[in-house]
DNA sequence: CAAGACGA
DNA sequence: TCGTCTTGG
């Protein structure tokens, strides 16, 4: 997966009400992704309807993104479009992953080993068109906006925080620091959210937010050169990097000779990554040209969320109802304590 | 993952 | 009332 950057990155907590009033754009994929690995059954099945359609996903995009919406949070969905030709390999490398998950999956089940059934199953989700589409439905319906970038999501949504339009990314990977980020926020869960004895409040378990221009500061990098360390280290662009060379090594190598073709020890390994391309995906990505009309953030249909969720996908009235009850009244709280304004 | 039920 | 377990679809 992706590029371990953790480890030379640093990063500050902070809780989910730090992200009021912000505008953050999320990687679609990325969180979808994590939605179909983690909500299912107890048998490691995906939720669905009761026309056996997936409804796992929907589940994850409502219930959160209600919780967001009712802290203030404003959100900008992007979703991925065509990937770089250079992304083949690590493609058809997690292809290979699902069907070794989804035969071991199978294994368990028939073998009634559960637990392990379960835990082999999180490895098998396939992302489909549909369930892209019902996705930005949903969010549709919940006035979040969505961008569809022309190739990585992550490339766009980090020249978003270019602009003024965007101030920070949502994802787990940390490939936007790379694109050029401001800002990224890892662990945007509510999960985390614990209530507080004997108060109607909550503290939130720390979100880890990172910063470009400290990380380039404190590691002495430019922003090339912080590409350079992600090369040596391994991208979807070149899985696993040069062998041997793990974050440290990397941060150290760059720091020292300043950039890969000063490395005279690894050229011989390097000439076998194309690191011009590599860079320039990274440092020049076909992004889209978003403008400031293209983010408008809509409030809540209601009535819709209700006809899809509980009609057309058998969500509990009850559960949705409730939910949506939550944006509700945190609107009431703000025009309450907008009127103490005035 | 997040909500609701449940039991200490 | 609070943390833990189970269900959701």
């Amino acid at each position: 997966m992706g590029l371990d950057l953790k480890p030379i990155l640093t990063h500050t907590n902070i809780k989910l009400s730090d992200l009021s009033n912000k505008i953050i754009a999320v990687d679609a994929f990325n969180t979808i992704h994590q939605f179909l690995a983690t909500i299912r059954g107890s048998t490691g099945e995906l939720l669905t309807n009761s026309h056996g359609e997936i409804t796992s996903h929907l589940s994850g995009l409502f219930y959160r993104n209600i919780n967001l919406l009712a802290e203030g949070i404003k959100l900008v969905f992007v979703f991925d479009g065509v990937s770089s030709p250079l992304k083949t390999d690590e493609i058809q490398r997690r292809h290979q992953i699902k069907q070794i998950a989804a035969e071991n999956y199978e294994k368990a089940l028939v073998q009634g080993k559960l637990e392990e059934a379960r835990k082999y199953s999180q490895a098998t989700s396939v992302l489909t068109d549909k369930m892209i589409e019902e996705s930005k439905r949903l969010l549709f319906l919940l006035g979040i906006p969505t961008v569809q970038a022309p190739s990585e999501g992550e490339a766009t949504a980090a020249r978003l925080t270019n602009s003024d339009l965007v101030q920070i990314c949502a994802s787990q990977d940390y490939d936007s620091i790379l694109f050029g980020a401001k800002r990224l926020v890892r662990n945007i869960t509510i999960s985390g959210k614990r209530k507080v004895p004997n108060r109607n409040a909550f503290i939130d378990v720390p979100l880890e937010i990172y910063n470009l221009e400290d990380i380039l500061n404190q590691t002495n990098l430019t922003n090339e050169q912080l590409v350079d360390v992600g090369i040596l280290i391994g991208t979807d662009y070149n899985i696993g990097g040069i062998p041997g060379i793990g974050p440290k090594t990397a941060l150290k190598l760059i720091q020292k000779y300043s950039k890969l073709e000063n490395i005279d020890q690894l050229q011989e390994q390097l000439s076998n990554v194309p690191y011009e391309e590599i860079r320039e995906l990274f440092l020049k990505p076909k992004v889209a040209n978003v403008t400031n009309n293209d983010i408008k953030f809509e409030p809540v249909d209601y009535d819709k969320v209700v006809e899809f969720l509980c009609t057309e996908k058998n969500f509990s009235p009850e559960r949705v109802n409730s939910a949506l009850q939550k944006v509700q009244n945190s609107e009431k709280n703000k025009n309450q304590s907008l009127e103490k304004w005035f």
